[in-house]
RNA sequence: GGGCUAGUAGCUCAGUUGGUCAGAGCGCGUCCCUGAUAAGGACGAGGUCGGUGGUUCGAAUCCACCUGGGCCCA
């Protein structure tokens, strides 16, 4: 790199930067460079950090809690990429299933399954293919933009035929271990997409809805006056009724109204009957009513099985209904289960699409929940109806086109998730996840209550669930791959997609494994010699995603899959939001522990963050629909990618759910990022006025480490340089210490508080107290110590921050760290290793120290507030009184920073525990160290101490080393047990903090005043300067006149003030023509400044 | 109805195994600084830590109940 002239080292630096400029051109830079496939490539070999990336799904475009899905999982494998891991990071896209295919058919128009068929499968699915990335592009500029570093160009893709080979390895594995099974059962069921859906899906779709509530009379068959009554909120299953479910141990009573008689238990009497006028006729247990018969409602449904009758049941509640339930086993899992318990036929009335079959004569073909209404008013009319009313509750729907499920009898595919459920626990029980209470709490309780997963799904574009069975004998088995099925005897039907092909060259390989053409192969069955051909359903595409950590490699057919997936196997780290606790984290979770007898756990992910929701300002979920949110893309072109993920990492823990505004993104980058930049700045504008060169005598650097500057000009080992240059250096080292910690943690919001503190320990204090060093004229070895220091601070931060903030580490780290050495240090920070701490610099007694002082200095600013005298104007003197007799010494040692701070001319503290005319001592218990030892003495002893006189307290102390307090029971406390405090007596300039009261002595003499006059001319020419848009080290020329104390003023500190404003000349006379000039009042005097460029 | 989670300043949130004036940022008020300058900083006001009861020498923190919220499920 060239120099500039003046041997000006490092480029100017904006202190108003545009971030988002900057950031788009450091992007340029990486792309370039290709910097992440360099960090991809750096530590191959090496130790391997495990990343897994859940998969999204590309079909709407991405909002801001996707953005804090995607910061959180890229902060964590740079990190450890810069700790010298080798982190792959695959992308992945979620392209099959429900999704998809609702959105092609909203385009297309279709509204029922059947439209489908009509238009033709193979049009359709691929429509669906196609229609996977539409959003892709969007997702990935996002992903780019916000620096999350993922390997796009690698992504694995569910439709793919690797992947979905891998999926039916997997879940032909299931198969031989006896897990695949089909079952009849009662499954979620959504009739407009005509297909089962899972109990985690089932769990997206709760919606609040107005049902009608009924109490219906069931006519006993024994005795046509006695009715069994009976509550539901669905009428259109009363079609479908098979039984009356009680139960045994609950007392049933008849109620008399006129001449009739209901049944229904005891302890719903009340609030069935309300008002109604009625007798209790008589009681019966529950038990008793076995067995006995009633009349079907409808007389549409035709079985040899023996039906309505009553039964048990341990489902039967007293909280609702009339403790008699209505029965129907082809519409809920209960009625399913004690139907089967008991015999009963399956009456399902209702065919896949929701429509009443032809039998239903009054309601044929129409939509059974439409029907509600006409069944009870059939009801009524047939005076069956107790009671009608209507309830608000909330009732599953279906989570993609968003009409209502219904439960609903069908043959499906599942899983023996319930099986292995005890491994799946132990698993779990050591997996670290973020908040803790995930896993005994809400993923915990899912486990306790599991179900087998529903697998099957009656649709189209999915992965084939690669089931072939005999159409004759109906044996069947899985496939575990293409070469598995074309090795079976007799299968052919592969012609059928390389015809399709023939014509349309272009077709995707990918579909040859797709629904219709993998369903046109079939061949010989084994047993019977007939012909076997695949089942008609796909799978659910959870099973896709949750198959990931294999199928990403398509292990384990694709040559060299098995390394991979070895060493990438388990996940060090995963973070989702939490609606994935029932989607991906369970899917990975039981596909792993099902597939893989693995002894060692966890697997197949061992840190999982689980980020909660972002909200937006008003509490209100982001959706898509209400734009009710700011997008992604716009907030980034107004503040920059690096302010938003600052945000998310230093808001708030990751997993509360936060509310989200922009404003907060634009305070958490003043916070933070501007901060960090304006130190930057600050560096930059004094180390070029200064030609400050770090490289200039200086050896190969590559790591800057300390021992690499010892050769550089003016550089001096930290323990030779002063207080403040050893304190930031110690901070630094402790800060680095505390991130490695948080971060080893997976604590983002703990790291982010780290760097928080030390980008203000720096700004607030070591720039401010330190800023005089870098202005004054000569080039000395204090000088140079500062620009060492603050050089090196900032070479350490700008390490520290690149997983946080990745672009404004970049920038600093080109200028800072690329300027001086443009070949020995890698050429990006992101290349760089992360800082280590140097313990050897560490001095946490003076970490200690510090933070008194600027206690202190803090009491003074408050006391000088209080007495309305700025920081202007010198005082006299402060005196410091201290608690603890130990922090003299602090004082001492920092006597002249807290002096020039405070602008006081003397510091006077005491030297003995000796209650002063400001301040008065008290000895107080030290709880925590007391309270175990004393317990119920500790408010005696609370008390002996307050009376207690602290300086004879503390004399005994210092000479016995013990306070024996007589309360009358003898009580020796240590040093260590009390503390002694400090306290401002009222009426004086003094502030007060536990350890310290700072008094100030308000009085003013001449002297003080002509020199507070003296620094109100330097700030009044300086002012000036800046109005005049004088460079920082233009020299000037002033002249002042005014009454005869400013010039005497002028003249006693004609020094002083050239000094602070850089004049070269100061003269009193009267002001010259033609040259700006202002009249300013300086507290009483009024003077005319003149200055002039020299 | 069950489970989980949170209820802390006007707002957004921290608060380490219970330890004695309750923390930050923003906002607000009053100022300071003006050589980081359309930035920076100080000081201050503001909270009976949702309510009640309990355990304890001591509770924002532990327990019980109540109350309104969110999420998940039945």
């Amino acid at each position: 790199m060239q120099r500039e002239q003046g041997g000006r080292m490092f480029e100017a630096v904006d202190p108003r930067a545009d971030f988002p400029a900057m950031e788009e051109s450091i992007l340029r830079f990486w792309k370039e460079r290709d910097i992440f496939g360099k960090t991809l490539r750096t530590n191959e070999g090496g130790p391997i950090f495990r990343f897994y990336e859940g998969p999204p799904t590309a079909n709407g475009r991405p909002h801001p809690g996707h953005v804090l899905t995607r910061v959180i999982k890229d902060l964590f494998p740079r990190y450890k990429t810069m700790c010298g891991f080798h982190v792959p990071r695959k992308a992945g896209w979620d392209t099959h299933g429900l999704p998809v295919e609702i959105e092609v058919e909203k385009e297309l128009g279709l509204e029922k399954k059947d439209d489908i068929l009509r238009y033709g499968v193979e049009p359709f699915v691929r429509k669906c293919m196609d229609s996977v990335f539409r959003y892709t592009a969007e997702w990935e500029r996002l992903t780019e933009r916000i620096a999350f570093w993922l390997d796009l160009g690698d992504a694995y893709v569910t439709y793919h035929k690797s992947y979905v080979e891998s999926v039916w390895w997997a879940i032909a594995e299931l198969w031989k271990k006896g897990l695949l099974y089909r079952g009849h059962k009662v499954v979620p069921w959504c009739p407009r997409c005509g297909t089962a859906l899972s109990s985690h899906e089932v769990g997206l779709g709760y919606r609040e809805v107005e049902d009608p509530s009924i109490y219906v009379g069931f006519r006993s068959a024994e005795d046509p006056r006695t009715y069994y009554l009976a509550w539901t909120t669905t009428p259109w299953t009363l079609i479908s009724n098979a039984a009356l479910t009680v139960d045994p141990e609950v007392d049933y009573v008849y109620a008399r109204v006129g001449d009739e008689r209901l049944v229904m238990a005891e302890a719903r009497v009340g609030p069935v009957m309300g008002k109604m006028k009625f007798q209790v006729e008589g009681r019966v247990r529950g038990r008793e009513l076995l067995g006995r018969s009633y009349e079907p409602l409808y007389p549409y449904a035709r079985t040899d099985r023996k039906a309505y009758f009553i039964i048990a049941g341990d489902f039967v509640t007293l909280d609702s209904g009339t403790g008699i339930v209505h029965t129907a086993p082809a519409f809920g899992a209960d009625d399913y289960r004690v139907g089967r318990e008991n015999g009963l036929p399956v009456i399902q009335l209702v065919d896949p699409a929701g429509r009443f079959t032809p039998e239903v004569a009054p309601w044929a073909g129409r939509f059974c929940k439409d029907c509600d209404g006409e069944i009870i008013r059939d009801l009524q009319r047939r005076k069956l109806l107790l009671r009608r009313e209507t309830v608000r509750h909330e009732y599953p729907h279906c989570w993609r086109c968003d009409g209502p499920l219904l439960y609903y009898a069908r043959d499906s595919w599942f899983l023996a998730t319930t099986k292995v459920i005890g491994r799946i626990i132990g698993n779990n029980r050591l997996i670290r996840w973020r908040p803790e209470h995930i896993r005994d709490g809400r993923f915990g309780n899912f486990l306790e209550t599991n179900v087998d997963w529903a697998l099957s799904r009656e649709r189209y574009w999915g992965t084939p669930l690669p089931v072939w069975m005999c159409e004759r004998c109906g044996d069947w088995e899985a496939i575990a791959s293409m070469d598995d099925l074309r090795s079976r005897p007799g299968a052919r039907g592969f012609d059928v997609f390389e015809k399709a092909r023939e014509k349309e060259p272009d077709l995707s390989p990918h579909l040859a494994i797709h629904k219709p053409y993998i369903d046109a192969v079939t061949y010989d069955c084994q047993r019977c010699g007939g012909r076997s051909s695949r089942v008609t359903e796909v799978i659910d595409c959870w099973f896709d995603s949750g198959a990931m950590p294999f199928a990403q490699w398509g292990y384990p057919h694709v040559p060299g899959s098995r390394e991979k997936f070895e060493a990438c196997f388990p996940a060090d780290f995963i973070a989702e939001a939490i609606d994935q606790t029932r989607g991906w984290f369970y899917s990975l979770l039981a596909i792993s522990t099902m597939v893989f007898d693995k002894a060692e756990m966890p697997h197949p992910f061992r840190n999982c963050i689980v980020l909660g929701h972002v909200l937006n300002s008003e509490g209100e979920k982001l959706s898509k629909s209400k734009r009710n949110y700011t997008e992604p893309s716009e907030l980034i072109a107004r503040v920059g990618a690096d302010a938003l993920r600052w945000y998310f990492y230093s808001s708030n823990q990751p997993w509360t759910s936060t509310r989200f505004d922009d404003r907060a993104v634009a305070e958490a980058q003043r916070e933070y990022i501007v901060k960090l930049w304006n130190v930057y700045s600050f560096f930059a504008i004094y180390a070029r006025i200064d030609g400050f060169d770090p490289s200039e005598g200086a050896g190969q650097v590559r790591c800057f480490l300390s021992s690499e500057f010892a050769g550089a000009r003016g550089y001096r080992p930290a323990r030779e340089r002063s207080l403040l240059d050893r304190w930031i250096i110690s901070e630094t080292n402790l800060a680095v210490r505390e991130l490695r910690r948080a971060l080893d943690d997976f604590d983002c919001y703990g790291a982010a508080r780290v760097l928080l503190e030390l980008c203000d320990s720096l700004s607030n204090w070591y720039v401010r107290r330190s800023r005089a060093r870098f202005w004054k004229g000569e080039k000395d070895a204090d000088k140079y110590d500062a620009y060492w220091t603050l050089y090196e601070s900032l070479l350490t931060m700008v390490r520290m921050t690149a997983p946080f903030t990745p672009f404004l580490a970049e920038e600093m780290y080109r200028n800072l760290a690329r300027s001086p050495w443009p070949s020995s240090v890698p050429e990006s920070v992101h290349m760089c290793t992360f800082p280590e701490a140097d313990e050897s610099a560490i001095d946490e007694a003076l970490s200690r120290e510090m933070a008194l002082v600027r206690e202190i200095v803090r009491l003074g600013r408050a006391a000088r507030t209080a007495a309305k005298l700025k920081v202007r104007q010198p005082l006299r003197l402060a005196e410091i009184v201290l608690a603890n007799p130990a922090d003299r010494e602090t004082v001492r040692k920092h006597m002249a920073l807290i002096a020039d701070e405070l602008n006081v001319k003397e510091i006077r503290y005491n030297d003995d525990i000796v209650p002063t005319q400001h301040a008065s001592y008290a000895i107080r218990p030290n709880f925590k160290a007391i309270g175990p030892k004393h317990g119920a003495l500790v408010p005696k002893i609370k008390a002996a101490l307050e009376k207690a006189d602290a300086r004879a307290a503390y004399g005994e102390m210092a000479r016995t080393g013990r306070l024996i307090l007589d309360l009358p029971e003898k009580v020796e406390l240590s040093p260590s047990e009390v503390e002694v405090v400090v306290e401002a007596r009222e009426g004086y300039a003094a502030s007060d903090s536990r350890r310290a009261v700072v008094v100030l002595d308000t009085g003013l003499d001449e002297d003080l005043i002509e020199e507070g006059l003296a620094r109100e001319i330097v700030n009044r020419v300086n002012s000036l300067r800046s109005e005049m848009d004088l460079s920082y080290d233009a020299r000037i020329r002033l002249t002042i006149s005014g009454s005869d104390r400013v010039v005497s003023v002028c003249n006693r500190f004609a020094d002083y003030i050239k000094g602070e404003t850089l004049a070269v000349s100061l003269s009193t006379g009267p002001v010259p023509q033609g040259v700006a000039t202002s009249e300013a009042d300086l507290g009483g005097e009024s003077a005319i400044l003149c200055v002039s460029r020299a």
